[in-house]
Order: C-alpha cells, then sequence, then structure tokens
DNA sequence: AAAGAAATGAGTGAATATGACGGACTTTGC
DNA sequence: GCAAAGTCCGTCATATTCACTCATTTCTTT
C-alpha cells in the first residue's frame, strides 16, 4: 500500500458513505464496480460500505450493487453485469487513444459519458460541458477536471449558450471526443437540436484533433443542423457494422476511421 | 494573560475550536491531520478539540476526522424533524430578500447551499460556482440555472481559477449572496483560501446588490485573506447574537444589518 | 515569586480501515 | 441443465487512527 498519502488528503469513510447514498439518488441505483472507481476505493471497500449503510437502511443491497431506498424497483440488470452494448465499446476504443497528461474536450450526450467512465484513475485533464460527465469524474482525485460555463439545459444534462462557447475561447485542449445524432450519407456530421450546434462548433475550434464517436446506429444518420464537414475531423470511432458507403466517403475527406 | 498572545503566534483553545467549526462548516467536513496542519497544532490537540466539540454538539465527530453537524446525507429521520438551526434561519431571510423574476448569484460554501434549498419552485435565475448547489436544483424545472465554468476544486465543491472570473465577466445580477470565513471586528470580509479571493471579488463585481450571509458564529472572525471592505456590502444577514461591536461597525459603513 | 491548574505534545498498545486473495455463491448465456 | 463469468464473503497483512498515559510547557492564583 504505498499510495496511502491520499487517505489523510482524501475523503473520511463516513463522507464517502454519504456520497454513496448521494450517487444513488441520483441515479437511482450504482453497482460495485461503478462505485469503486467513482470513488476511488477498491471493490473490497464499497461492498464493506454498502453493507454498513444497508444495515443503516440508508440504501437497499442488492447482488452486483445497490440501489436508493425510494428509487422504486426498476431492474437492476441495467446496472449489473458487464453489458458490453456498443457505445461501450466505442468509449474503450476511444479511451486507448488518449495518453496519459493529455487534455482532453468531452462533448454533451451519454456516448460521452461511457468515455469518461473509461477514464478513471488515469492522469487526464477533462473539459467539459456534460454534468454527467461531472458527476462521474467529481470524486475522482487523479483527473484534472474543468466545467465550461453556461446555461442548465435539465433534458440533456448539459451546459449551453454564450457562457459557454466564451468558456471555449479560453481554452485549448489536445483532443476533443464530439458525439452526434447522425452521420450524412455524404460525411458531414448533424445535430438534432440547433442550439448545440455554436457550442460544437467552438469545441471544434478548441482542439487539435477531433475524434468523432458514432456507434453503428449513427450511420447514416440524420439531424437538423450541421454541425461540420468531414474535413474538420481527424478520426471517427465507430462500429465494424457502419455503413459502409458513408465510412467511405470519410476516409475520402482524410478522416481516419478506427473500428471498435 | 501576555497580551501579544492575540497577535498571531498563539491562539487560544477557546478560539481555535471555533475555527475548527468554522472549517467544518466551510467544508462539510475535515481530517485530524488536516486540521492539525491548518492550524497549527498536533493532532492530540485536534483530538481533543473535537471531542470536547462533538460533546456540545457543535460537529459529529467520526473516525479520521469530523463532519459539520448539518452536513452531508444525515438519517433521514433527522432530516424530517423540526430543524431551527442557525444557517437555515439565515438562509430562509435571506430567501425573503429575493422577489420572483430576479437573478442572483450564489457564493460557494453551504451557507449558500441552504439558501439554495429554499428557492425550490421559486422562479428565479440562478448563477453559481458551486457544485452542491447545482446538485440540489438541477432538477427543478422552476429555476433557471446558470453554472459559472472553472477548474473544479473536490475539496469545496466548488470551480476557481481565471475561467470562473471570465464568466463573471459576461454576466451582471440583481443580488449576490456572498458567504465567509468570518467578519473582522473593523467589518472587513476574510475569507480562509486565498485561491477564491479573486473570484469572490469579480462576484461583488457583477452584482447590483452585495448580501453577505454570516451566521454569529463569523462575528468576529477571521481568515488569512481579505474579500472586501465593508463599504462594498449592501446588506449583512446574521442572527441577534451575532457580536454588537462588529455589527455597529458594518452598520457604521452604510451597511443594512438584517437580523433572521 | 512559587505553587497549582490547565493545555499541549509525544509515545504506546488497541481499534479501525483498507486492499488483496481464495473459495463459495449467484447470475447469465447457451 | 450446465458451464462460464461475475459477485460475494471470509481471512489476512498492512496502514492509519484512536484512547490513554506521562512529561513538559503555559497560564492562573496565591
Amino acid at each position: 500500500m504505498t499510495d496511502f498519502a491520499w487517505y489523510g488528503l482524501s475523503v473520511l469513510p463516513k463522507q464517502r458513505q454519504d456520497q454513496i447514498v448521494r450517487a444513488l439518488r441520483a441515479d437511482g441505483a450504482g453497482g460495485v464496480k461503478a462505485l469503486a472507481a467513482q470513488l476511488g476505493v477498491s471493490e473490497a471497500t464499497i461492498r464493506r460500505d454498502l453493507e454498513s449503510l444497508h444495515e443503516q437502511g440508508r440504501l437497499t443491497r442488492v447482488y452486483g450493487g445497490a440501489l436508493a431506498v425510494d428509487g422504486g424497483d426498476e431492474p437492476f440488470a441495467e446496472v449489473s453485469a458487464v453489458r458490453t452494448d456498443e457505445k461501450d465499446r466505442v468509449a474503450r476504443k476511444a479511451a486507448e487513444l488518449i495518453e496519459d497528461g493529455e487534455s482532453i474536450l468531452l462533448d454533451i450526450g451519454t456516448t460521452a459519458l461511457q468515455l469518461a467512465k473509461q477514464l478513471h484513475g488515469r492522469s487526464v485533464t477533462v473539459v467539459t460541458s456534460n454534468l454527467a460527465v461531472l458527476e462521474e469524474l467529481q470524486n475522482d482525485e487523479q483527473i484534472e477536471l474543468i466545467i465550461l460555463g453556461g446555461f442548465v439545459r435539465r433534458s440533456y444534462r448539459s451546459l449551453v449558450g454564450y457562457l459557454t462557447e466564451e468558456s471555449l475561447r479560453q481554452l485549448h485542449v489536445n483532443t476533443l471526443f464530439l458525439g452526434t445524432s447522425g452521420v450524412r450519407p455524404d460525411g458531414r456530421v448533424m445535430d438534432s437540436t440547433m442550439i448545440e450546434v455554436p457550442v460544437k462548433r467552438a469545441m471544434i475550434q478548441a482542439a487539435d484533433r477531433v475524434v468523432l464517436l458514432a456507434d453503428a446506429s449513427k450511420f447514416p444518420g440524420h439531424g437538423v443542423a450541421k454541425v461540420c464537414e468531414p474535413g474538420e475531423l481527424t478520426m471517427v470511432v465507430t462500429e465494424p457494422d457502419a455503413d459502409e458507403a458513408t465510412r467511405a466517403q470519410l476516409a475520402e475527406a482524410g478522416v481516419q476511421v478506427v473500428l471498435a
């Protein structure tokens, strides 16, 4: 146990247990593995915490994790087990592209959140307007976290507006990981909401590399607003069963297409 | 008693214990090691202080340190009970100062969080760098919520840095509700950490009215860094048993002193 | 000035917290 | 059903914190 200098500086046991209860209230449920990563302790410690909290009646212990006490009876299948679903594979592949010490910018949406979950314990600087990412990485001491300002958009758990754009003009990062509602057959990246587009454009301006994260369902896809031309992308991470014609179109525009 | 003991080198036990309580209210929790370093005494002394304060009910002793009495998530039984604790009274009084439709800026710290809890269902615009406030108001559809950008400061659950200051320059609000580590006898507002001071100053610049929230334990109080002169405040909300001399000093500087 | 009281810091064995490991158990996919 | 994967629950070694004692310093009282 070499890294125990953390102990004194880090959270107190009781404090961490409060954080567990808070996290469960936010999400409704939490897996042992996820909580361990989020709070930066071992799974054994999380199990002990969950047992203690269960005895106190502050949560309900279930196989694989715990549920919030008042959080209803939703199936636990979703938080439990491995669930190697598409977005997860893409996110894992994307995480491999990041070197320790780098700074990255995470777009809004669940794809970027999946990527954030892969970053626990890594020494990286994360910049984001994604409130779900904030919650996920809030307690990870290893990660330098920077939040862009902006108006809270509850339905998307994101920050938008001129404040967000202005914040982006003050920063520069190595890599942007961009989400999308769909990539059109001609390779143009689209989004479903107009309001996010200026923010995404500002993000592109603030990064050296632009990596688009898009599972197969986004190829080809639609959207009301154009975010950028394919030429502005450095790389696209997607899946083997993504539409080939669109992939070829992207490759032609000089974009490196990586399959997860 | 030697008069010079007051001037910095040595601190009276009672004074130090007040500082501990204040430090906990600011952070929510504190480790024995951290408190010992911060106050310049041995861990043994801190433990004795914590035990004494715990018996007085001024904090909750936990393994490794202590928690603020109202900090974190306590058992539900206590939450539902009648709570007329100091910060709550101050927060309620402060909430009465806000008109529907106004925009307000909330400082970091638990005092501002208490105020945020009073705002549920109100039609107000809330601007903040306080991550605890974000969590509290995140799901309240009625409230327009704006987050300032910045570096995440985990121990204080706040955002700091030039991004935060820059964000503040883009905004203007009706009222700022400011927290503090203590108000000196001459009325100057102090803070315990240097790094927050530029942000607090920028907040003052961004508001028409500046309201200081300070329970009785902050009167008089100390801090390493000066945030502002009393003349920069519009109003102070505190309690009837706050030090009268300090209150008089504030009134003389043209500050309206409101008792909760 | 001297004696007494209170506070402090250091040291020690006991108690608590943590992480790793292995065998028993549960869930999942076939 | 069965096998595989994942999860749990003991146990142990180690690091940290605690309660206690005692000597020293500091403050108060006589």
